[in-house]
DNA sequence: GCCAACGTTGGC
DNA sequence: GCCAACGTTGGC
C-alpha cells in the first residue's frame, strides 16, 4: 500500500454540500464525465486518500471541509441510466466508460476557506483551483497544500 | 444571468 | 483528422 494521496473535489453545494455529506455519512461520488478526472479517480485513488470538499458555484466558493476516500472506483450506474441527467450512451454493463468512488464524511471546517483566502496566501499559489478557468472537478493536491488549507479551515 | 474558456461532437 | 458549433463550467 503506498502512501495516501490529496485531492480536491469540487460540488456545488445546490447540489451536494458538505452538510449533505456529514448526513448521509459517506456517499458514491457519481456523475463524473470529464476523463481526466475519471482517470485521476479510476487510476489513482485509493482507500484512505483525503479530499478537499470544494464549494463551486457557491457564495463564497471554497473548501467546506473534508472527506476521505472508503471504497476505490467502481462503474457509475448512473451513465448507464437513460433516465438519469448524465446518463451517457457510450458507457453500458458490459462496457462502463465512467466510474466513482465513495467518499465518506471527515469535517466540516469551521471556517469555510473562501477561494480570495486561498488566492491571498503566497504558499497556495500552485494549487490548481486557484489557476484561471481550471474547471477539473477532481484536482491532485500537494501534501503540504493540503495540509494549509486544513489549518485554515480549523481557525476561527 | 453573463460570458470566457475549454472539452466534445459531428460533418466533411 | 480538421475545425466549427455546441454544451458545460464556474467565477463574477
Amino acid at each position: 500500500m503506498s502512501a495516501i494521496r490529496y485531492w480536491l473535489m469540487k460540488s456545488e453545494p445546490e447540489s451536494y454540500s458538505i452538510d449533505d455529506l456529514k448526513r448521509d455519512g459517506k456517499t458514491y461520488w457519481d456523475g463524473v464525465r470529464n476523463y481526466q478526472a475519471r482517470n485521476f479517480m479510476r487510476d489513482q485513488m485509493q482507500v484512505g486518500d483525503r479530499v478537499l470538499f470544494y464549494h463551486s458555484n457557491a457564495e463564497p466558493p471554497g473548501v467546506a471541509g473534508i472527506a476521505e476516500v472508503c471504497k476505490k472506483a467502481s462503474p457509475d450506474p448512473s451513465a448507464w441510466d437513460p433516465k438519469d441527467h448524465h446518463y451517457d450512451p457510450k458507457s453500458s454493463r458490459e462496457n462502463p466508460v465512467w466510474v466513482g468512488v465513495e467518499l465518506k464524511f471527515v469535517e466540516k471546517f469551521s471556517h469555510l476557506v473562501s477561494l480570495p483566502e486561498l488566492r491571498d496566501h503566497p504558499k497556495l499559489r500552485a494549487l490548481l483551483v486557484l489557476k484561471p478557468f481550471q474547471r477539473l472537478s477532481v484536482q491532485p493536491v500537494d501534501k503540504a497544500h493540503f495540509e494549509i488549507v486544513e489549518k485554515m479551515g480549523r481557525e476561527t
